[in-house]
DNA sequence: GCAATTTGACCCAG
DNA sequence: CTGGGTCAAATTGC
């Protein structure tokens, strides 16, 4: 059996390694060419899955959970790797970044409104239906121009809050479809749709039309995880503070690491170039990069990662000089790009 | 009471 | 004509 201190060595260990995969990380945000050796080590989400991997083995370390490290790991790269390992969740979408030309389309189609907040051309078939039941009574756009699509293994938050709004089961389909837009419906006409289209294992197929216009996509606080049936449709993950994300009390540290996560989403957002994360890019829609932290979430979320970090983190009586490089080891390395 | 979701109705592009 | 996309009343949850 080994000591405390020899494992606190060995974290401490994992997290030196950890933070010179930070600086990595700096190097390949400054220099794009940056090459490293390993499968996906020259990417910026391969080096960010090391970083939370290194993180992870110290805290398992220390907690006496060595024989979980390798799982962890395969669970991380399991996320990561491969056509499937974008994760950018089903419900949780992603934004667009680029000038949209389908909010044009979308507007442009958008008929006259009239006083009652209906076209003159639906109010003449206001005869022919329910004048009680309006439902339906829209202008259909045109095309899918600016849309996009991802394929991914898990539904994951895509720094968006969206309102499902429909929920349609599609010819040939075995899971329905679900309809999502964004919150602030009134000054933003992003939308987007989710269907689960292969079970085992599990891929979701988000499709995106639109860009967001407003603009605290980092204030939306929930998450949709699963929306395959109409009863788990409305499943949501609060990250506004680590409460929500472990049902434990609060963590400092923890609470800080996930905000920062989001921040550097907004960061990635504008300064990324593309990356090959997107199954299928279509429309001559250049896809914006808002994943590769969304990424990292989900490798945590779904392999349980995040609860055993935050237990992890509850249950280990770490001394100041833990805290101290735990903390320094993102807000002095990764705080860089805005984490 | 308010906001979000559900769900059937309806429209319209292809 | 068909079926995907959207609307909005009803329902649910906080």
């Amino acid at each position: 059996m080994e000591s405390v201190l020899s494992n606190r060595e060995r974290a401490m260990a994992e997290l030196i390694q950890g933070r010179e995969l930070a600086s990595q990380l700096n190097r390949i945000f400054e220099n794009r060419s940056f090459i490293v050796d390993g499968a996906e080590g020259g990417s910026a989400e391969g080096i960010v899955n090391k970083i939370l991997g290194s993180f992870v083995n110290s805290l398992l370390i220390i907690n006496g959970k060595e024989s979980d490290q390798e799982f962890v790991s395969d669970q991380i790269q399991g996320n990561s790797s491969g056509g499937g390992g974008v994760s950018d969740g089903g419900s949780g979408g992603g934004a667009g970044a680029d000038s949209s030309s389908w909010d044009a389309n979308h507007d442009h189609a958008a008929p006259a409104i009239t006083s009652e907040g209906y076209t003159e051309e639906q109010i003449s078939c206001k005869s022919t239906s329910t004048f009680k039941d309006r439902r339906g009574s829209y202008k259909r756009r045109k095309t899918l121009q600016n849309s996009w699509t991802r394929d991914t293994p898990a539904l994951t938050y895509d720094g968006h809050a969206w309102r499902k709004y429909g929920q349609k089961f599609i010819r040939n389909a075995k899971h329905s479809r679900n309809y999502f837009r964004c919150t602030h419906k009134l000054e933003c006409k992003a939308t987007k749709h989710v269907q689960q289209i292969q079970d085992h294992p599990p891929l979701f197929r988000t499709t995106y039309f639109g860009n967001h216009t407003c603009k605290d996509y980092l204030n939306a606080s929930e998450l949709v995880l699963n929306s395959a049936s109409p009863r788990d449709s409305s499943k949501f993950i609060c990250f506004d503070n680590a409460n929500c994300l472990t049902n434990k009390q609060e963590h400092h540290f923890f609470s800080s690491f996930t905000s920062s996560l989001f921040k550097k989403e907004a960061f990635v957002k504008e300064d990324m170039p593309t990356t090959d994360h997107m199954v299928k890019s279509d429309h001559n829609h250049s896809s914006p990069c808002d994943h590769l932290v969304s990424n990292d979430l989900t490798a945590f979320e779904s392999s349980g990662l995040m609860s055993e970090f935050s237990s992890s983190i509850d249950q280990y009586d770490y001394d100041e000089e833990f805290s101290r490089i735990i903390e320094s080891y993102f807000e002095n390395e990764v705080s860089q790009y805005g984490f």
